[in-house]
RNA sequence: CUGCCCGUAGCUCAAUCGGAUAGAGCACCAGCCUUCUAAGCUGGGGGUUACAGGUUCGAUCCCUGUCGGGCAGGCCA
């Protein structure tokens, strides 16, 4: 016999709709109904009146007035009131709140999405850090913030697709490769000096062990054939110190490159594709227990093989956007509003990285996405313009294309900013961050920030079990209604026909209208790309349970009464399992 | 030098495409457990939203300038 439950905000949009038809048919206004910050002034509060009061020249409280006057009747609409300025403020009956739970319940993990995406097609396109090495917190922001993203996204009805785009075709890829072998080579006796400029991490010497131990002394070379032609490589002193050295380390290390290629031969393309799956195994199981999954492994290396950069210069010189210089090859990305031009083809032959994401960005808008969203480090603010601007110059609509930049993250120990060297392989790993402050903290503190805000991740409160930790505060509140739940002893679907309407408490009606925030909340966060406002939503509704579990008893003596907060607190719990569930943070039922 | 982002309580941060008296947590002070998880709750002090102008019914939000912090400006990725 339950009652259904009607979207109040909609409901509420409909009647002004039609008010505004009829007060000022050609006003052209969109109906904007708001939270007001004070419980005094309602559930919803319309400015129309205000906005209509511009163009009429009329004093806004009167339209108000006309506006009232002209809402049709509602069972829902409890009182209406004009304040302020000309706010028209609307209290809803609390009798459709008290609808909303069994609603709730009978909806499950379908409460919270909505229909703004309109199963649009969107791509988020995150983490794709060089699968060179171990990935670090930095990433981890990158990570959480777009697995966040994109589930918001999905429950805001889009159709998401979830990419990692490898960049395993460039040099970074190479001088991985280079170092593992010198590495091996190091096992095997022969001596070369490892280049300062090459990767220093641990994780090197484990590639290069386990190369041996699968084919032994195979790809040894000796250093005199090595060295052969390569010009001095500077001690880590004089790389650290002297102002030419990294200059002459980069020569070296490519004249490294050059020689492993050809001493080689199909050899080092094994040592090349060993060393990059296993970084990017390591790599995907790492974002895998961080619960943060991809739909889509794109590969730099396709784009080459496919010939779809060539294709795309092509595009781009048919619609006379390419010149050359210099012996290169420019695209006039300063007449799309980058603040100059930019080389796509080396003097060498060789594509530069920017050619490679033109195409893979054509590529992408070419796969029928309604829109693209990159998550990029704030550092690659000003590589935005001519890859929009590229876009635009093959004729795509380059608003297609979002950019979601996140700031970076600093650690903080004991109150000291933790120093990071990614040169020197002194980075904190996002595993060894997990291991040391668990998932659920780590997802949670990485999204608490908005993402172009600077994050301050404080380890030890991260750490601490306390009620300075936040995501604790949420998880309890889930706990404590788990644990109610058990000790009442029933099923979920046996609350189904609870008189609602005993809940008449202030404690109870603040909760019921917090609970029917939570799709306005998903709104927002999909909107503005904001997957923090969950996790402030969540902090508040984790509020309004504890404050109702410290006034109200829920396992009551009075039967009828006791199954209504029981399907309060159950309904709740479906929330805050949903909302913990976009941020990528579990819901434990004991603490 | 130029461009982008940021500047809100002692600290870390919110503030629903411009809304009403700018909100939380931490820290500090005072209270609440023989009954459903005290990792909780209640109350208190704490602000010229960096600064100066402008736009309007209304500005933390939009515009201009100044100051301060971060990042970026390669035929690197």
């Amino acid at each position: 016999m339950s009652l259904a439950y009607t979207d109040p905000k909609q409901h509420l949009a409909d009647l002004f709709r039609q008010a505004l038809a009829r007060v000022a048919p050609d006003s052209g206004l969109a109906v904007e109904l708001e939270r007001p910050k004070q419980a005094a002034h309602g559930d919803w509060a319309c400015n129309l009146a205000m906005q209509l009061a511009r163009g009429l020249k009329r004093n806004p409280r009167e339209v108000a007035a006309e506006l009232i006057a002209a809402l049709p009747a509602s069972d829902w609409v409890e009182k209406t009131e004009i304040a302020g300025p000309g706010f028209i403020n609307v209290f809803i009956t609390p009798r459709l709140w008290q609808r909303l739970p069994a609603h709730i319940l009978a909806q499950g993990a379908e409460y919270g999405r909505i229909e703004l995406g309109r199963g649009k097609r969107v791509q988020v396109e995150f983490v794709s850090a060089n699968p060179t090495g171990p990935l670090h917190v930095g990433h981890g922001r990158g990570a959480a913030y777009g697995a966040s993203l994109a589930s918001v996204l999905t429950h805001a009805g889009y159709h998401v697709q979830r990419e990692y785009y490898v960049n395993d075709a460039g040099r970074q890829m190479d001088i991985l490769a280079l170092s593992t072998w010198l590495r091996y080579l190091e096992l095997t006796g022969e001596c070369v000096p490892f280049p300062p400029n090459a990767y220093q991490g641990g994780y090197v010497r484990v590639l290069a062990d386990s190369i041996y131990a699968l084919h032994g002394e195979r790809y040894k070379r000796t250093a005199a054939q090595v060295l052969t032609g390569v010009p001095a490589i500077p001690s880590a002193e004089e790389y650290a110190q002297q102002p030419d050295a990294k200059g002459r380390a980069e020569a070296s290390l490519d004249a490294l490159i050059a020689a492993a290629k050809r001493l080689l031969g199909q050899d080092y393309d094994y040592i090349h594709g060993y060393a990059l799956e296993e970084q990017l195994g390591d790599c995907r199981n790492d974002l895998t227990e961080f619960g943060v999954s991809f739909d889509h492994w794109f590969s730099e290396r396709t784009l080459h093989d496919a010939g779809l950069i060539e294709r795309a210069l092509e595009q781009l010189r048919h619609k006379g956007q390419l010149y050359e210089q210099d012996g290169a090859v420019w695209f006039r990305s300063s007449a799309h509003g980058d603040e100059k031009d930019r080389v796509v083809r080396r003097e060498n032959g060789q594509y530069t990285y920017f050619a490679a994401d033109i195409a893979y960005h054509l590529n992408k808008l070419e796969r029928g996405f309604d829109r693209v969203i990159d998550v990029w480090g704030a550092d690659h603010h000003g590589y935005i313009p001519r890859v929009k601007g590229a876009l635009a110059a093959a004729g795509h609509d380059p608003d297609r294309l979002e950019v979601a930049l996140v700031q970076f993250a600093v650690l903080y120990r004991d109150g000291q900013k933790v120093s990071m060297s990614t040169r020197a392989g002194e980075y904190v790993t996002l595993r060894e961050l997990r291991q040391e402050v668990g998932n659920d903290a780590c997802r949670f503190f990485y999204v608490l920030r908005k993402s172009d805000q600077h994050l301050d991740f404080d380890l030890d409160l991260a750490k601490s079990q306390s009620a300075d930790n936040p995501v604790y505060y949420i998880q309890y509140a889930h706990a404590r209604v788990s644990s109610v739940l058990a000790g009442w002893g029933g099923m979920e679907k046996d609350l189904a026909d609870a008189d609602a309407t005993l809940l008449t408490h202030p404690s109870e009606l603040a909760l019921l209208r917090r609970l029917a925030e939570f799709p306005e909340s998903i709104g927002a966060a999909a909107r503005d790309y904001a997957p923090h406002l969950v996790a402030y939503y969540l902090k508040d509704l984790a509020a309004d349970l504890h404050g109702l579990y410290t006034t109200c008893r829920i396992l009551e003596e009075d039967e009828a009464l006791r199954l209504a907060r029981l399907q309060l607190v159950a309904a709740t719990r479906r929330v805050l399992r949903s909302g913990l569930g976009l941020l990528g943070v579990s819901a434990p039922d004991k603490m």
